[in-house]
DNA sequence: AAGCATATTGTAATATTTACAGCAAATCAC
DNA sequence: GTGATTTGCTGTAAATATTACAATATGCTT
């Protein structure tokens, strides 16, 4: 109980896991790699990766999103740390799960070594994980449901211009119940989170929908006063 | 990219830190040990200690809090990891921060090598604390807020027997605002999770309060239907 | 021009939250 | 034992938020 530390508890590894969600306009959706190396090769997983010993962890998980996905400035937040004695065939291994929130439409499949080994699985539609990677995503799931209801991070989300109709949908798969069109779009109006572009969708085949955008500035103002977003 | 880890990625230590938390009837507690080694010793601190290689990593978190109070069967969740290069002086230490609720009552200070080396101290007062101690502490705090006003916690850190007056001093200390005190016993009686004991509160000058008792079965119950405790 | 598909909007009933004050019951001091 | 003191205990009305519910609007297709 000393915090000394000894030159025997110098041995374990540890490493970040990412669950990066995307939503296409239908589902919620996690990005998974094919793994090209033992243990568990030729598996889908979650992607990530050993904490080098001069790297924060925090810079750890970013890194491991940057270098899969190619995109900087993606809304993270920690989830948990996993640390099962034996979690990892090769030895103790601790592993801190992150997730990620990220424009699909912003994400391009990398013409890289990535290109062919990382793939978007419908949240339903989820094949066995190796590792607990598996519960890792449930803890991400539930903790993203939490998140959303009381923190506007569902533009995170979506495209810059989005649609009503748009972020029901992400909120019904996110939190997987149905809303009232209108009772929805009342409490999020009353928000004042969000503005109308001024512009309507284009190349639809029925009535378009005008488009709004999120609206930072005024969040920031909201969130000094002491703000309460709940959906 | 690989998760296979190379020899050289094991070479990190985890440790778990607990934010101890206690109600003594006035304010919100945190139980610090006195530190009796390098790095920092002679520092109040929060109890932690090295996971072990082959103990899971939750055991680990209980058996600190178990070798510091005695106490089994405790309320414990994960707060968050921290993995900052330098937030260690002896090398790459992740730390693992749980936090506790105690019953002021059933903690004994230990005759033990402990005895002298624990104290609770008010939340509002406390010491300067070594590494990102302080830090963890501010994470456990808010998280501790956060799952009260959703789930009914609370019990945890108050006797078996308690009066209404006293749950509220809880929440008013805990969430720091006031509550009023017609609205806040209709909505928590409304709630059904507590009953009457039938007897009072003796040795005090003045009228006496009811004493109430936390009613585990209706709380199960109304979890299986899938309920929302919301003060 | 008619049909199709989705977008958009309001109102009434109900439930929840908030604000607010006076009497009750036990001990204490004299 | 009487009055003072301290904390316990309780209800109602107004305001606000939530819920349930369906008809019209607009652009495109044929």
């Amino acid at each position: 109980m000393q915090q000394t530390g000894t030159p025997n508890h110098f041995k374990a590894a540890v490493t970040v896991d990412n669950v990066i969600f995307g939503f296409d306009g239908k589902s919620l959706k996690v990005l998974l790699i094919y793994r090209g190396a033992e243990p568990f090769k030729d598996r889908w997983a979650l992607p990530g990766d050993f904490v080098p010993l001069d790297e924060n962890l925090n810079q750890s998980a970013i890194h491991v999103l940057r270098s899969l996905t190619g995109l900087d400035n993606i809304y993270m937040e920690q989830v948990h740390a996993f640390g099962d004695v034996n979690r990892h065939p090769f030895g103790r291994v601790f592993t801190i799960a992150y997730y990620a929130l990220i424009k699909v439409e912003d994400y391009q499949v990398q013409a890289s070594s990535w290109a062919e080994e990382a793939a978007w699985f419908p949240i339903n539609e989820i094949p066995e994980l190796p590792f607990d990677h598996m519960e890792i995503l449930e803890f991400a799931k539930q903790q993203l449901r939490n998140k959303i209801r009381t923190q506007p991070i569902g533009f995170e989300l979506l495209p810059k211009h989005f649609t009503l109709t748009q972020i029901q949908e992400l909120y019904e798969a996110v939190l997987e119940r149905e809303f009232d069109t209108r009772n929805f779009r009342k409490k999020l109006l009353s928000m004042n989170l969000i503005s109308e572009t001024g512009y309507r969708q284009t190349d639809v085949s029925h009535r378009p929908a005008m488009l709004y955008k999120y609206d930072t500035k005024r969040y920031n103002r909201f969130l000094e006063r002491g703000f309460s977003f709940d959906i």
